[in-house]
DNA sequence: TGGGGTTAT
DNA sequence: ATAACCC
């Protein structure tokens, strides 16, 4: 029944079919499928891949991520304790130096106190971060298209169908000579003739074969979780950790999920939801698993709520969504004071200025900009406004053909207009953030004229700037 | 806490 | 435009 692709009514098979639609190459179980429910009569829907709803996911998270990469860029580095620094914190550290008692996000003066021989190197500019964080993902993306990127250091990667591939090769009795690669939860014995099992195990050397290739070509090492959704993979992922792997197997999912202290550990529940469910008096995942869903839901919303207390049972059908280029580009700068004007241009302009950069090698054009600031205020923990407004379109179309110098000015001039809205230049004030954000991203030379367009736009496209483009572009019009 | 990102409302 | 989430 599985091989065909009938999905019975009670689980849900209806993301598989979105997965199933993401633009995988049919299979012979398409073939299959269509065979046995082509004239499509009865209750049944008839699946076109992806038949069984098992699905197999690989989360993989690089080991601190920013030190790695500054210790390739320094290899006269490697072996010392070694903290990356954003202003006045260490954002990420090595292994040398947590074994010395500095932790993530910890301040410079208590890294520097635990740890006195702690070399510390700037990692405010995120550039060789980014670049080498989208070869990872790029990388992953030759094992399947479906990999989403969580942060800079993270990616899942649904292999579901790779598996497929690699057990339709092999002869049922040879399930028998499958082995795990890396550690299973639990230390959990397998059971070879569960078919579930020996997905699992063959997703361990997939996710084996991922870890060995992102360590040869690029030189980073990572962990990597297997098991049947996001929320698992993730979960034992960081089970063991540094440069490891772990398989879960579905008879220790309880387990795992119940391993966990508090609910804030799940994933997806984040500080201001743990509050309120602490205010409920939840705070162990059991807690949440046994609470009413009916008053859950009117604290919550309906949404939230059925998400979080599935997530609490370690149930999540999110479908790995291909993350793609990115949706946005920001650059921010945070500081202890800037209460002028001018100060505040000077600062937007250097924000602008690598965003050009950014932006430019991207190849497609932000049709949005918006400016983030955030006001210096005594305890009112996190709080940032915005102001955004469309990019004017003669802006847009000398993006990324000259240097960015006729563009700056016209740019420069919107942004404090948007600052000006709100921020009264007139009274006092007392910022500690700016953050510029280009997004709304579409590809370039997308006008809704028709042929004439080209003798409209003197398109003199000598660029300076030489982008990979590599993602599709959209193929014709779109609207502006 | 830094310098990013995403989606939902 | 903001709020929540992720790293």
């Amino acid at each position: 029944m599985e091989k065909l692709g009938v999905v019975p009514e009670e689980e849900g098979g209806c993301e598989e079919e979105l997965g199933a639609f993401r633009g995988m190459e049919p299979t012979d179980a398409d073939a299959d499928a269509e065979a046995a429910g082509g004239s499509q009569a009865g209750r049944c829907e008839v699946v076109p891949t992806g038949s069984t709803s098992s699905r197999v996911i690989v989360h993989v998270d690089l080991d601190c991520f920013y030190a790695q990469v500054e210790m390739i860029s320094h290899p006269e580095l490697k072996g010392k304790p070694l903290g990356v620094q954003q202003k006045y914190f260490v954002v990420t550290c090595n292994y040398e130096a947590r074994k010395l008692g500095v932790k993530k996000l910890m301040s410079v003066r208590d890294a520097k106190e635990k740890c006195p021989q702690l070399v510390l190197v700037n990692g405010e500019d995120l550039t060789r971060y980014r670049e080498t964080s989208y070869k990872v993902t790029e990388l992953m993306e030759e094992f399947s298209p479906l990999v989403e990127r969580l942060g800079f250091d993270e990616n899942f990667v649904d292999i579901t169908e790779l598996i497929e591939k690699r057990l339709q090769q092999l002869q049922s009795e040879e399930h028998s000579s499958v082995t795990v690669s890396g550690h299973v939860y639990n230390d959990q014995s397998i059971n070879l003739h569960d078919i579930s099992h020996i997905r699992l195990l063959v997703g361990s050397q997939i996710a084996a074969e991922i870890r060995e290739a992102i360590y040869n070509k690029l030189g980073l090492t990572g962990c990597a979780g297997v098991a049947s959704n996001k929320l698992l993979a993730k979960l034992v992922s960081g089970i063991f950790k540094p440069n490891q792997q772990t398989v879960l197997l579905p008879e220790s999912c309880q387990d795992l999920i119940h391993s966990l202290n508090h609910i804030k550990e799940i994933p997806g529940i984040g500080y201001k939801t743990s509050k309120r469910l602490e205010a409920l008096g939840i705070s162990s995942v059991r807690d949440l698993q046994t609470f009413s869903s009916k008053i859950l839901e009117k604290e919550l919303g309906i949404s939230v709520a059925q998400r979080i207390q599935k997530l609490s049972f370690g149930e999540d059908t999110s479908p790995v969504t291909p993350s793609g280029p990115p949706q946005s580009f920001s650059e921010e700068d945070s500081f202890k004071k800037c209460s002028s004007e001018d100060e505040a241009k000077q600062k937007i302009a250097e924000l602008l200025d690598s965003l050009f950069n950014r932006v430019c090698q991207d190849g497609r054009k932000p049709h949005t900009v918006r400016l983030i600031i955030r006001r210096y205020s005594s305890e009112k923990h996190y709080s940032r406004e915005s102001r955004q407004c469309p990019v004017p379109s003669h802006v847009i179309q000398k993006l990324g053909t000259t240097g960015n110098y006729d563009v700056m000015t016209p740019m420069v001039d919107i942004l404090m207009k948007l600052f000006r809205n709100m921020v009264n230049v007139k009274m006092p004030f007392h910022l500690t953030l700016l953050s510029v954000c280009f997004c709304n991203l579409k590809a370039p030379n997308t006008t809704k004229k028709g042929p004439i367009d080209c003798y409209l736009t003197p398109s003199l496209s000598t660029t300076s700037c030489s982008g990979k483009r590599s993602f599709k572009m959209k193929d014709t019009r779109t609207e502006d």
